[in-house]
RNA sequence: GGAGGGGUGCCCGAGUGGUCGAAGGGGGCGGCCUUGAAAGCCGCUGAGGGUCUAGUGCCCUCCGGGGGUUCGAAUCCCUCCCCCUCCGCCA
């Protein structure tokens, strides 16, 4: 969440930077209630000194034996007057503290402005998009036909939007898992964790998928759990409600977890295929680093995102997102969106961002600076590194050959038991 | 699921109705000593909020969360959450 005294102090300038993300936002409420809020602080405050005051006068009387009876019900009285306007500071501080979680991040002076996806900034390309002497298919046809991708039966055993992966389909997968886990801890400096996939209501506040965005997620029935959408909660919340010491930063993490999604209001979007699944792998990068150069972590936290279709030989582009398709959380996002040859399109595969320090002041995450003085809040971030089922859709497509068989990319065959090839699996049923 | 014990500051830990925001220790910061460091010694060191004359100011809150009793609660009561031990069940 921002900080209530930046909102009060700056109302022009954060009123301004929300108007980038378009969308209405209870700025002008928030404001009027912070000074209701502040008036009540005061009166209440004031009658909290008075009754302080006389209890101790009545410590002192009672030690001297002396009678306290006309005092103890002139205080009595001062306490019933306080209750009541203590239990409306106590509503009005709630109602604060909703506004408040309901307002997104402001984006950051060099997101460029735009309404919607198709204002986003191409900043980079890399590789070369494959050339085929016929035409790519894509992945859904080439995985089904390999006999990879079970989607008929994962509709039986669950629904729509999940798929068994089999044979060699199921090894890709964890290979690409354990490639990626590899690459981050040994080459870039993470730390694996592998947290629970379940988290409480209070985790789900620290990084701002709650209040706002409950119609995303499962929620666990007569529980007040939900299956994480992203490594990013468990992980990012890992540090809530501590302080690190400054030393300690920057705190670099990845995780490997499954992500869990209820894609509410994604109906009839990418129905074919495993590019949207109620539940995918995800290897995930999360740091903590202090704010003064948490912008030059984001570069390097992509490049790090990038590495991987680098070393798997998938050509991709890089988009900065326009202040319009923001995320709630963030203040920049980059996104890695690698391509598709069977879909001619680029598919969105990984999501980089800097939280600043909002979902450090919702989670309560702050680091002691060098010299012992206040706390101050980290900033956060974290990006996919990568996508796992969409990696596999892409080597799919991109590793396609004319007679259905599917090109193991160098990096992954030590994965794979030397598997260059995957062809057609041979089960019985 | 049953029985018991516990949750106090950055960390550990004492404190069972009244100057208790809280002993003591650790850590951190500063100083002395030292060629430098360690050790030793001395001092300082919780967080959040409100307010103005903006000060090394004044005030309020915070001892797991919420509620209650009381003139007054870390301390008493209720409730919820979490941790530990034993028993039961279990991969």
């Amino acid at each position: 969440m921002l900080d209530l005294r930046f909102i009060r102090e700056h109302p022009d300038l954060v009123r301004e930077k929300l108007a980038r993300r378009g969308g209405e936002y209870p700025l002008e409420q928030l404001l009027e209630l912070d000074q209701l809020r502040r008036k009540l602080i005061q009166e209440v405050e004031n009658l909290r000194h008075e009754r302080k005051k006389a209890s101790e006068a009545i410590g002192e009387l009672k030690r001297k034996g002396k009678d306290i009876t006309a005092e103890t019900t002139r205080v009595k009285e001062l306490g019933e007057r306080l209750k009541s306007l203590e239990k409306e500071l106590q509503e009005i501080e709630a109602q604060v503290k909703t506004l408040l979680l309901e307002i997104p991040n402001l984006p950051h002076d060099s997101v460029p402005l735009g309404a919607d996806e198709k204002d986003n900034q191409v900043v980079k390309r890399w590789g070369d998009m494959p050339s085929f002497d016929f035409t790519p298919r894509p992945h859904w046809e080439i995985g089904e036909e390999l006999g990879i991708f079970d989607f008929v039966r994962a509709a039986k055993i669950t629904g729509s939007r999940f798929v068994v992966y089999r044979g060699a389909g199921a090894m890709l997968e964890r290979a690409l898992i354990t490639f990626m886990l590899d690459l981050h801890t040994r080459a870039h400096g993470y730390r694996e964790v592998l947290p629970p996939f379940i988290v409480n209501e209070a985790s789900m506040i620290g990084t701002g998928q709650l209040p706002k965005f409950k119609e995303d997620l499962f929620k666990l029935e007569d529980w007040d759990y939900y299956l994480i959408p992203t490594a990013e909660v468990p992980v990012t919340n890992l540090h809530r409600s501590e302080i690190v010491p400054e030393k300690a930063l920057p705190l670099y993490y990845v995780a490997y977890t499954p992500c869990f999604r209820a894609e509410a209001g994604s109906h009839g979007r990418d129905v074919r295929g495993i590019i949207r699944q109620h539940q995918f792998n995800k290897v995930e990068l999360v740091k903590f680093v202090s704010p003064e150069n948490s912008y030059e972590e984001l570069e390097t936290l992509l490049l790090d995102a990038e590495e991987v279709l680098q070393k798997l030989g998938l050509p991709y582009r890089v988009v900065v997102l326009c202040t319009g398709d923001l995320g709630f959380s963030a203040a920049k996002t980059y996104d890695i969106e690698v391509w598709a040859p069977g879909q001619e399109r680029f598919v969105e595969i990984s999501s980089c961002s800097n939280f600043e320090d909002y979902q450090a002041r919702r989670a309560n995450i702050r680091y002691r600076p060098q010299g012992g003085q206040k706390p101050r809040f980290v900033h956060t971030l974290n990006g996919s590194g990568l996508a796992v089922g969409r990696t596999l859709m892409a080597i799919l497509e991109n590793y396609q050959q004319k007679d259905g068989t599917v090109v193991v990319p160098e990096v992954l065959r030590p994965y794979m038991g030397g598997l260059e090839v995957i062809e057609p699996q041979d089960f019985p049923v």
